[in-house]
DNA sequence: AATGAATGAGCGTTCATTCAT
DNA sequence: GATGAATGAACGCTCATTCAT
């Protein structure tokens, strides 16, 4: 409520920029490029001022998951939001998934290392708080859409088939692909020529075969996504 | 041809011997658990005997997700030759990659090892070479499946869409289900009760999405799984 | 021009001990004696510590041929004000050579070090600097003597012959000869009985040869020697 | 006596080819290039088998030595035989050693390596006593052309001066000058502007010191360097 | 709160040498 | 004599973390 002093932005700041730096290391020169006593030389403090901020390197890494995490939670809830009808909005969200990765392909990063090693083990429940807030989020903007959708009689959900399983679905799938571009240099070679439009068809076909109404045989798909585009990613 | 000495057959053992120990340590203590003098250690040899067998420790890891990759393959092979129609040999297709899942969780964790960092910086042509071979191998045989299909006019791809395009999707929807299954705790805190079979319902939707014949309302789908539960997997 | 602290003193005597304790194990056990874990065993610090001070081992061997070559051209520039003509003086710088050769026989070997292998290859440049600007404080010392010897037309150089040509011609035979002495034990086999006197010899012989006035036969070779010992190198 | 027969000539081949190889890697890379493992391989034997040859690494670096100074040792046999006077037999053998110094650099290093470290007490008595010989018999030619001139009243030493004292100085000078130009790169930034002919010259100066006729004002040294170059270097 | 020197366990790797076959 | 797998001590170096100032 109080306004921070001076002294206060300062640290808040500082904070900011070792994340910043951080995020450079891992980006160049991979995991093992990060490195403390690095951070504190490129942020002209010491290790001991880095300690201040982050008890470990592993809480930096998931303070960046989550600064990746939480501009992720924000582009989806503007892209709920989009104008039009539930088929419509649930396409605005996966085509922002779809745009964040092609945009920002190194923050997929960080939310891979969350899911390897002794991250968890070592960091402060606060940490951890944060990261399973931010995936309710996400989680919780998607499924309104579905819920939207059901309330408004485009979607009927089977039996035994909950809002979250949908999405869940979604979310793997998009995760899944994602995974698979980041890492397989041989996915042509494979056969698959053109992963990212094969991910969005299939995403597609799930959604129709929940006969969520219109199905994408029923409208204009393209001249949706340059509204998606121009309204919520901002693209020209 | 020629049968291998006794000293050989020490030496192959050896390095099975190794891997074992290898696989025990990440799996009980991630990545940064690996470590060449405990191995040695363990295997009661010396750390020169260890680098005799693999050159670096990245060798290692990559020989361990080689070992998960033949395993399913082999899995893969037999599951694609389940007695009955396409749809029923792609459904022991998945029913047996789920399978594995829920059998060798550990093993997922190596071949998510190789989509990471500075392995492939490291390790020599020809285990990459074994890496690209599985995939190659795991992807020919669904896409059989799917080729069979198409020819006994059990499905038909819409235009553009290649057997690999389709097997991309299940990839990835299977690997990313498995991915958040294995590494987030709050799952069912999100919504979703039940991932793995939320995932088997979604792999149904997509192939009867795809007019994939017979359709899953049109099959006991629950008898087929015991059948292959029982002539695949050898489950009682 | 601030004073140091008593931290920052600390750091420095412990770089001299550092030095100190390499110097020791190279003398007893040669180059490969030289580790960094006795070291910092033997200082009673960490081996992270020892690396604060040097980055390398090549930069302790660097370090130590500095110090040496620091030490003689302190004593260089000490006999080079020898009072007396300048075929005094460069007598002088000569009989400073040696006295330094056999009081600090060790010493040598740390500038036969800077001549192998790969120790150029991992220094920093600043090291390397340190060296160069070593060896030309040396070589511009005697040079002067030289000079001021054709100033005072004690000397009369042939065309074509620089000052730097003959300290060079002066600096390969002491060199020469310590480094066979250094290392030769059969020299009395061969011959030689004293080695030490012939190369005093060839030097006077040298100079003469050149018609640097007052020739070896024109003074008295031992009363100068004896006042160098006392004037210059402080011994009885 | 007896004829070797083709076994014992392969083993002797064997030993050539090691020292050949051995030769290589220290030149290109260094004495740390020098490796067992390696050697094994490239003479397709095994590393037993190499250790049946030479007991120990430091016996091959002295094996190598040897070569380097059997084979100056055959040079400088011939240059003594140069036809004339015993002043160009001296200068003879100073111009071989010069060539023998440009023309094989490297042969230089090992000869260097033998005064460092810690080579000589790995070794057998067996191979020290190769080197000595060796470096007796170079020191009994020169000091051969040295009594020649004397018997021959071209020359006559001081008292308390004997001939091998006299190579001691030429061999100082030139092993000194032979080891800075190897080693000192910034020779010219010191004002020797070219090492080899002052080393020549000093040489020179050296020899008419001690009145050795004639003196090298009085024979054309350029047409006695052509003729040693045809006669004794076969240089064209 | 900030500093940065000190720590020291840990790491991956090398390689001369041995010895059973 | 030949082999080459096995050895294991040694090595140089890193870096997250601590703590006295």
């Amino acid at each position: 409520m109080s306004t921070p002093t001076p002294k206060q932005l300062q640290i808040q700041n500082r904070e900011l920029k070792i994340l910043e730096i951080a995020r450079e290391h891992v980006v160049s020169e991979g995991y093992h490029g990060l490195n403390m006593d690095r951070i504190a030389e490129e942020i002209k403090s010491s290790k001991g001022t880095v300690y201040n901020h982050f008890g470990c390197k592993e809480e930096i890494i998931i303070a960046l998951a989550v600064q990746t995490m939480e501009k992720r939670a924000v582009l989806f809830q503007d892209a709920a939001q989009f104008k039009g009808g539930s088929r419509q909005r649930i396409l605005a969200v996966g085509h922002a998934n779809s745009y964040f990765f092609q945009k920002f392909p190194d923050h997929f990063r960080f939310e891979q290392m969350l899911r390897i090693d002794s991250i968890w083990e070592k960091t402060s429940a606060k940490r951890r708080m944060l990261v399973k807030s931010c995936e309710m989020k996400c989680m919780a903007v998607v499924a309104g859409v579905v819920r939207d959708a059901i309330a408004t009689e485009d979607l009927v959900l089977p039996e035994g088939t909950s809002p979250e399983d949908l999405v869940f679905g979604l979310w793997s799938i998009s995760l899944g692909a994602q995974t698979i571009m980041a890492s397989s240099e041989s996915l042509t070679d494979l056969g698959v020529k053109n992963p990212a439009l094969a991910l969005r068809f299939h995403i597609q076909k799930i959604l129709d075969s929940f006969h969520w109404t219109p199905l994408s045989t029923e409208f204009d798909y393209d001249s949706i996504e340059d509204r998606i585009d121009r309204e919520v990613l901002n693209l020209s």
